[in-house]
DNA sequence: TTCTGTGCAAATCTTTTGCATGGCA
DNA sequence: TGCCATGCAAAAGATTTGCACAGAA
């Protein structure tokens, strides 16, 4: 379990009751859209404000605290960890975190230096298989 | 140059001069959102809709006559070609086309037959770089 | 005490929908 | 001619903004 506070004090953002929810909601979800996130955190923070949930996204991931998932319905959220690449269900949406093969890693490393890589693998999850 | 009558009499959609005019215009910029082709595709037919534009564009993609391209900020189309990677600047959201490694393709595509692989690499463009 | 963060409401932007008309096959 | 596609307008959804007040440092 992280500890989101020294997140934040590492950081130039304040930390704020609201921060430590959203922070918590998206670790425990694993990957997860601003309603998701929005509902979530309302339930044990009801006076929480939608937009305080956009501004504070915003502000993480420009703090490199949250990174964004993009996909080609809602975009979603994650703590932000070593690199790593995602398996996406086309069906349900779901994320999973896979590890980024090293071969691939430096063999893009390479061809370019200091770049950010995102692999996204797009397919059917075996909840979604069952069906 | 691309045959755009013959990609949609194959598919099951109806040839019509705005579907036309998209491609074309897609594909003549490479990559564009769905706000560059409208305000393209207007300057030579005055009369097109927006909601033409996104209706189409979902009709294409379902076709797969169309790719998305996902960034965090506004996602592109582009017109459907042989797998390839993708370097996005994070500075302006130029996208350009760049070849995906043979061996890096096979290596997923062991791991996971079938799937739709996307890989992404940021960086910042030569543009941006020189001012 | 200072200055950033929050919550509300309104504004803005994006995307979808329903329906009457037009036009491709 | 039959149906799918278009265009319009309205609705629905998503995101941003401004401002007064609250609360972290």
């Amino acid at each position: 379990m992280k500890n989101f506070y020294q997140y934040l004090e590492k950081s130039p953002l304040k930390t704020t009751p609201q921060r430590l929810a959203i922070l918590k909601e998206i670790n425990k979800k694993g990957h997860a859209n601003v309603d998701e996130i929005y509902k979530s955190v309302k339930k044990n923070f009801p006076s929480i404000s939608l937009a305080t949930i956009y501004k504070n996204i915003i502000a993480l991931k420009e703090a490199n605290i949250l990174s964004e998932v993009c996909t080609p319905n809602k975009n979603k959220f994650e703590i932000t960890k070593k690199p790593h690449a995602h398996f996406i269900c086309e069906n349900c949406g779901f994320i999973e975190d896979i590890p980024l093969d090293e071969a691939i890693d430096s063999k893009i490393e390479a061809k370019y230096p200091n770049s950010k890589k995102e692999l996204y693998i797009y397919g059917v999850c075996e909840k979604c298989k069952g069906k």
